[in-house]
DNA sequence: AGCACGCCGACT
DNA sequence: GTCGGCGTGCTC
């Protein structure tokens, strides 16, 4: 008698075995409720076995009409977990995340005129007959609304003949793309690069890709060379691009749509249920054949996905940090490995990983070196605030505010970049120099003066300004210090009075609505100077902007973080790059108190390789990754002295492994977040360790209480 | 994850 | 005497 072993999305160890009823057709990887515990529950069929007669056990109740999921996908799965030490149906979980992508479509009643018009016409049928001309098909309350009257006299025109009713399915098939449309014209570095891909493509199998290619040198053309490849090979082929959330914009889903005449199918975060299961169901059956998406995208159930890209490869985004702490670029690799499918990480500033992989022929890397056109790679220059220092309480150098002021006069545009959101990052008292945190924790408030509130950027807790020191309750004596958005904007228009300055962050671009206002904005010419976050970094193409100041460079740099200097590298470069791109030459001036850093030297020379090589020589000395294996342990618990005690508990437990070393416990850099207190173990260890291994033997062999949380991280990108 | 069972403190 | 706090263990 075989049994069927289901899988489901919960923490449970293992697949739990059920009876398949007589006249039930049921495979590996079929879609599945089955009864657990107390309710039914959905899970995947993981494997068929021989039952041992002698279990009692319950039977399956029931089979999606979905397709079962691929063998690959089941693989990756049990590697997911096994990689980032979580369970099974942990990450099957994120598989998942529709709640009624397993189902048919719901249908909806819509109603369309049939042109017969019965003689018993009213006013109010009348304005129903004009709506139903101007919207076409709509629902009955739909309809009445647009027509301003009640339903029920739609009741009354369809039994007169005059409207059909018809059911539809509400979540319909996106549109296909057609491969074939011819593309831009390339220059012969992007053909060239292109026909490797689209090579590669039609010979098929697993092939891992680095696209190289400087800011604006057209990569998303040159991948969309090979998406026309797999989508003409083969007519069921699936593809995937993988995106910063951020970068998730109406503009990139209208270049698909202009390349290949229709848009790709949508994933992710701020998706609505509806959107969700309609992507989720189109891309299981195999319909969807082009998905974008941030990182969960990595976990739809494609039938045949036989290309993945992941654009601006480098970015920390792509990295999970709660719940299943996973890579997806990592992830995306190893998914492409199991699919047989072509793999392409596209960057112009490349992980350090991804760059040794590439060396090691690991990766085949195709460079970019050229922006077509006139367009330029601003210059680049440092400036010194050490000999250049702003005045007093202000932040923009004396080299920048005359560049800021030229610009202004030639009538082109300046962007100021500065990752500090709001006002200023940190309120202290004149009187009694208390610093203002957010409760439970250790994080300092920020001041913004355009809600006149004061905001935690970690927790998202916000009060209204006090007009007393809520410690010793002097009068207005709360002070901003350092600078935000905000603050340099101020400046700014001091500056330039007759300037149009505007700021651009997360505060102030809430939605795609308003995001999509300030590019346009920024478009058209209509703002001189744009002060702005980490969100300009990405993307957007202004042609008038020249002048690209980075108010202060080296707030990425601090932290001991391992990945500092090639974060603000990566993210520098990213900004500057926002200059000249157009005919005019663009220009770009950093700020810093280190000119001597490597990762500004490089900047100013625009030596990314030389930096790289630095970078690397530093990380494999020290054997840091990729040349040596690192993992966290996240303790936390709800007070100071459990904390203590399970540190004391996790460090005994710790397991003796071959090269790996323990450091630890550590209180976490932000110790107390949400009231909980945190410790942090970090673990090194040589290559060809199995770390994961090793993180799974111990959190096995630690036993807890209650209140106190583990959570392991392989290969940490966060230090918080 | 969700839920039941169970064992201790404060209430009609 | 019961109601309900959340620690522990189970779901094929």
């Amino acid at each position: 008698m075989p049994v069927a072993r289901i899988l489901f999305p919960m923490p449970l160890p293992e697949p739990f075995d059920y009876l398949i009823p007589d006249g039930m057709t049921v495979e590996p990887g079929s879609y599945v409720r089955a009864p657990l515990g107390k309710y039914e529950r959905t899970g995947v069929v993981w494997d068929i076995v021989e039952a041992d007669p002698e279990r009692e056990l319950k039977l399956v109740a029931d089979v999606f009409p979905t397709p079962p999921m691929p063998e690959s996908m089941r693989r990756f799965i049990a590697f997911c977990a096994k990689y980032n030490v979580a369970g099974p149906g942990q990450v099957l979980a994120m598989a998942l995340r529709s709640r009624g992508g397993l189902s048919p479509s719901p249908t909806q009643t819509v109603y369309a005129l049939t042109g017969h018009r019965t003689n018993r016409m009213t006013a109010a049928r009348e304005k129903v007959l004009d709506a139903a001309a101007e919207v076409g098909k709509a629902s009955a309350s739909g309809l009445a609304k647009e027509a301003g009257v009640s339903s029920s006299v739609i009741k009354g025109l369809v039994e007169t003949g005059s409207l059909q009713a018809e059911i539809i399915e509400t979540d319909l098939p996106f549109a296909a793309p057609d491969p074939e449309r011819a593309g831009p014209t390339l220059t012969s570095e992007q053909a060239q690069a292109g026909q490797r891909l689209r090579d590669a493509v039609k010979a098929g199998g697993y092939q891992p890709f680095l696209l190289d290619g400087i800011t604006g040198s057209g990569k998303t053309e040159v991948y969309f060379e090979a998406i026309s490849e797999t989508l003409r090979k083969d007519p069921t082929a699936q593809v995937l691009v993988l995106l910063p959330e951020i970068a998730l914009t109406q503009a990139v889903f209208e270049r698909f749509e202009t390349r290949f005449g229709a848009g790709p199918a949508p994933w992710h975060s701020s998706l609505s249920d509806q959107q969700r299961r309609r992507t989720w169901r189109e891309t299981a059956h195999g319909r969807a054949r082009i998905v974008t998406g941030a990182r969960s995208a990595l976990f739809l159930p494609y039938s045949n996905l036989k290309l993945i890209i992941v654009d601006e490869e480098h970015d920390s985004s792509f990295k999970q940090e709660d719940g299943v702490r996973y890579h997806a670029r990592d992830m995306a690799v190893m998914r492409a490995k199991l699919e047989g499918a072509t793999v392409i990480l596209a960057s112009a500033t490349p992980a350090l990983e991804t760059v040794v992989n590439a060396e090691a022929g690991r990766y085949e890397r195709l460079k970019l070196s050229a922006r077509p056109g006139a367009a330029r790679l601003p210059d680049m220059s440092l400036v010194d605030l050490q000999s250049n220092t702003p005045e007093k309480g202000q932040w923009l150098s004396p080299v920048l505010e005359k560049a800021l002021v030229e610009t202004f006069e030639k009538k082109e545009q300046s962007l100021l970049f500065l990752n500090r959101r709001g006002y200023a990052p940190l309120v202290i008292c004149k009187a009694c120099g208390e610093r203002l945190k957010s409760p439970g924790t250790e994080s300092w408030l920020t001041e913004h003066r355009y809600t006149n509130r004061l905001v935690c950027h970690l927790t998202a807790w916000s009060m209204p300004k006090p007009d007393n020191c809520p410690m010793c309750g002097a009068k207005d004596s709360l002070m901003g210090v350092g600078p935000g958005v905000e603050r340099v904007a101020e400046e700014v228009r001091v500056l330039l009075p007759d300037a149009h300055v505007e700021i651009f962050s997360s505060d102030t671009a809430m939605g795609g609505e308003a995001t999509r206002g300030i590019v346009e904005r920024m478009a058209e010419g209509e703002i001189d100077v744009l002060v702005g976050t980490q969100i300009v970094a990405k993307g957007h193409n202004f042609p008038n902007l020249t002048l690209v100041g980075v108010v202060d460079a080296d707030s990425g740099l601090q932290g001991g973080d391992l990945r500092a200097g090639e974060r603000t590298y990566q993210l520098l470069s990213q900004v500057a790059g926002r200059a000249g791109r157009a005919e005019r030459p663009g220009r770009a001036l950093i700020q810093t108190y280190q000119p001597y850093n490597p990762a500004m030297q490089a900047l100013a020379a625009g030596d990314r390789d030389g930096f790289l090589k630095i970078e690397r020589d530093v990380r494999e000395e020290l054997t840091l990754p990729p040349f040596g294996r690192m993992a966290a342990m996240v303790l936390s618990a709800p007070d100071a002295a459990m904390a203590k005690d399970i540190g004391l508990l996790a460090g005994k437990a710790a397991p003796n492994g071959e090269g790996v070393t323990v450091y630890g416990p550590a209180p976490a850099p932000i110790s107390i977040l949400r009231g909980r207190h945190r410790l942090r173990f970090l673990i090194t260890a040589p290559r060809e360790v199995d770390l994961s291994a090793y993180m799974a033997t111990w959190l096995k062999a630690l036993k807890l209480p209650n209140a106190a949380r583990v959570a392991v991280d392989i290969d940490p990108y966060s230090f918080l």
